[in-house]
RNA sequence: GGCGCGGUAGCCAAGUGGUAAGGCAGAGGUCUGCAAAACCUUUAUUCGUCGGUUCGACUCCGAUCCGCGCCUCCA
């Protein structure tokens, strides 16, 4: 089956290829930074990854560009309140945003780039629409007129007739000739920090930089542009008005936005009190790889209720397939190689790709696994199992973490060295067989507490990091 | 009001015109010096509700109820 995606353009999901049949081209909207990222953000960025890495499984080569926006009103207000300058202010949450978003294992982007650093191609892009006709003046702003781009709305399937200009109150400052249009060069304020530009002293309005920026690094026409559901109006239709209004050409082939997650079944809010950040859960004792499980667990554009419970429950579903892992690498299985088993391995990793090549269906890929898993577990307690199906097993975990990524844990740091477990355990085997049972329980006990588990098997003792 | 998404077991969740994946939790069992791991059995005659189409619908159509999002800054 082909890789399909739900394109938000066309609300139909269409065969996915890339333009030029080997290279992604691809934009996603990143942080604003002025906080650290939260879990909603994460979501979002989650599946980003999961985007990448099922491309890149596909055999396909990305260039993948991410922008990190450094100078908006939050921004502005915020480094002001702190007393720092904005390149100050949001460098510290710019290393935040990378710490926090490695922490889950998200891989970086073929190229990040920050807004501050590309205000050149966002004036040339400004004075390409006005040479189009596409702008007005005002007050020493520039606008774009959305009136010149009747396509206007094409992305939210929004339709905008009957709509009195102006009748909106308008919380801008800044006077406009209609409510929808928008601001692409903002005049300088006092106190505020501003470029001196053609287009007059000032700072860019908020969409204007992704256009810059992902037509500089890809092209007139990407092949995909994500983001979350939230930005399809105003932010991504108006980045198709600025550059199609400009280049005449379609903007992004595909466009993917990925649902909200709600807190236990309600909207996260700070007011509600179920506002998390990153930071929040690792302080409560949760591992990174954990919650990259549960927000990449749930397929993208369905709407993830994130909860306590559901943490702990991806938690537990981890530890069953590092259990697997283990029992894999340390179990003593019989000469041979059995035909059914092997062939059973070939339909897990086809059943996982189908799930998702279908638009990202990880629910589905991940039942793939977990059936895989409890099928052959079974036929290890049967000793059916042999020593010659052990290489397809770990290739489809393989597969499978080439994708999610959660099998390593992450290193806890300090503790006990593999030497001095093996030395343990070895003075207990021997305390075992000398029926020493009180000793061996000793050990058992002094290693729980140094984090390590001990399980006993018929082919001996194996540990593992709790 | 307009546009869009969704309602499947205690929780999370896949699926689809042919008779309900998977994970977690619960109960019982097997194995085990202890413990752990693993496995087995068990938990939806039923997929928000009501109609319709069909040999057959959870899956298609209509209506209806509920939840959520966007329409203004926002992942």
């Amino acid at each position: 089956m082909a890789l399909r995606f739900y394109n938000t353009l066309t609300q139909t999901v269409e065969d996915f290829v890339p333009a030029d049949g080997q290279t992604v081209r691809m934009y996603t909207c990143g942080p604003t930074v002025w906080n650290y990222v939260h879990i909603g953000n994460l979501r979002t960025f989650t599946s980003q990854d999961i985007l990448r890495r099922w491309l890149q499984y596909r055999g396909l080569k990305l260039m993948h560009v991410m922008n990190i926006t450094d100078v908006d009103d939050r921004i502005i207000q915020q480094s002001a309140a702190a007393g720092q300058s904005i390149y100050e202010y949001t460098s510290q949450y710019t290393d935040a945003f990378f710490t926090d978003t490695g922490k889950v294992r998200l891989q970086r982007p073929e190229q990040v780039c920050k807004a501050t650093d590309h205000i050149g191609d966002m004036v040339k892009l400004i004075e390409g629409l006005t040479a189009n006709g596409c702008t007005y003046e005002s007050e020493g702003s520039t606008y774009f007129r959305i009136a010149s781009f009747p396509e206007y709305g094409k992305l939210a399937h929004l339709v905008f007739e009957g709509l009195k200009a102006g009748a909106r109150v308008d919380s801008d400052k800044y006077d406009k000739d209609n409510a929808r249009d928008f601001v692409l060069w903002k005049a300088k304020k006092e106190g505020e920090h501003f470029w001196q530009t053609p287009l007059g002293d000032g700072r860019p309005g908020w969409h204007i930089e992704c256009s810059a920026m992902a037509m500089r690094y890809l092209g007139e026409t990407l092949d995909i542009h994500a983001g979350g559901v939230d930005l399809v109006f105003p932010h991504h239709e108006n980045e198709i008005a600025q550059s199609e209004a400009c280049t005449h050409k379609p903007f992004a082939r595909f466009w993917l936005h990925t649902e909200h997650l709600m807190v236990e079944g309600q909207t996260m809010s700070k007011s509600l009190g179920n506002f998390y950040t990153l930071r929040d859960l690792l302080e409560k004792g949760y591992a990174p790889e954990t919650v990259r499980y549960l927000l990449a667990s749930v397929p993208y554009r369905k709407q993830l209720n994130f909860t306590f419970d559901g943490i702990q429950a991806a938690d537990t579903a981890i530890k069953r397939l590092r259990n697997y892992a283990l029992r894999l690498k340390t179990s003593k299985f019989p000469e041979g190689v059995s035909a059914k088993l092997a062939e059973r391995a070939s339909a897990a990793n086809a059943q996982f790709e189908t799930a998702l090549d279908d638009d990202l269906n990880t629910a589905g890929a991940l039942g793939a696994i977990f059936e895989y898993v409890r099928e052959t577990n079974t036929a290890m307690d049967a000793g059916e199992f042999l020593a010659g199906n052990v290489a397809g097993a770990l290739d489809v975990l393989a597969r499978f973490d080439k994708v999610f990524e959660v099998l390593e844990p992450t290193a806890a740091g300090g503790g006990m060295d593999d030497a001095a477990i093996e030395a343990l355990t070895a003075e207990r085997a021997q305390a075992k067989k000398s029926k020493n049972f009180a000793r061996s329980d000793e050990i058992r006990k002094q290693l729980l507490e140094a984090g390590i588990i001990l399980e006993d098997t018929k082919d001996g003792t194996r540990w593992k990091r709790k």
